[in-house]
DNA sequence: TATAGTGACTTGCAAGATGCAAGTCACAGT
DNA sequence: ACTGTGACTTGCATCTTGCAAGTCACTATA
């Protein structure tokens, strides 16, 4: 096991999650978002090259998945692995924390989905 | 209350500790750290412009505290404050899903002070 | 007295990450 | 044929990081 700066696990986990997107969209797709548009339409307007990117690390990190639900173009659809799920506590603890920090923040809702 | 990019609390959390080395300065004040020098001697080598830049944006947001321990020149020792403390469940958070997703990865140990 | 640390920063510049606008590609609909 | 949709890609300006070296007011050692 090679380690970019340290053997401590926070700083591992900084180095996959420690920006100001990639949370958000984990976020989202707890909140039920699985396309790119759903993604680029969340308030902070990530930029399309960022949102590309940041799937494909995720992807590469096994975080999340996709499957096309279309051919010719190929379009994806994507989801949270179980590795990913496993973030949640992340998410609850940060959201704990901010929420009480910043008086006038709100969790955002799930997303409903005309498929469900 | 204005924020930066939205009113979700994960946001504004991400607005102020998303980056790769934010959350390293207050792990390392939980284990004990208190001195620029012992900030700067952690294992993953933050660059000292970056040291002090990240000092002045947490003695600003009021999750750290410094006083001077001597004059001419000034130095100054660091602590959490009662808000700072408060964001040990996302380390634990972290800690623990960095630990299960990168194998031989440890916390590190608390520092030993002189003072204590 | 002279020289060499010590410690908390600051400065200058190169390199890398991000933000914005526009483009691509293979369709489906009108 | 013409417009729109959706998942990206590309180009370039700007912002953030990283690295090396410098500063400043001492204290310790020779």
């Amino acid at each position: 096991m090679k380690f970019e700066r340290s053997n401590c696990p926070i700083t591992n986990v900084l180095d996959l999650l420690g920006d100001k997107w990639t949370l958000l969209v984990i976020r989202d797709l707890v909140l039920g978002k699985r396309r790119y548009q759903e993604f680029l339409a969340s308030p902070e307007r990530i930029a399309s090259n960022i949102l590309a990117e940041r799937l494909d690390r995720l992807l590469a990190a096994g975080l999340i998945n996709r499957r096309a639900y279309q051919k010719n173009p190929t379009r994806y659809e994507y989801g949270l692995t179980k590795r990913g799920r496993d973030l949640e506590p992340i998410l609850e603890a940060i959201l704990t924390w901010g929420k009480k920090q910043y008086p006038g923040t709100k969790r955002f809702p799930k997303v409903q989905r005309p498929s469900d």
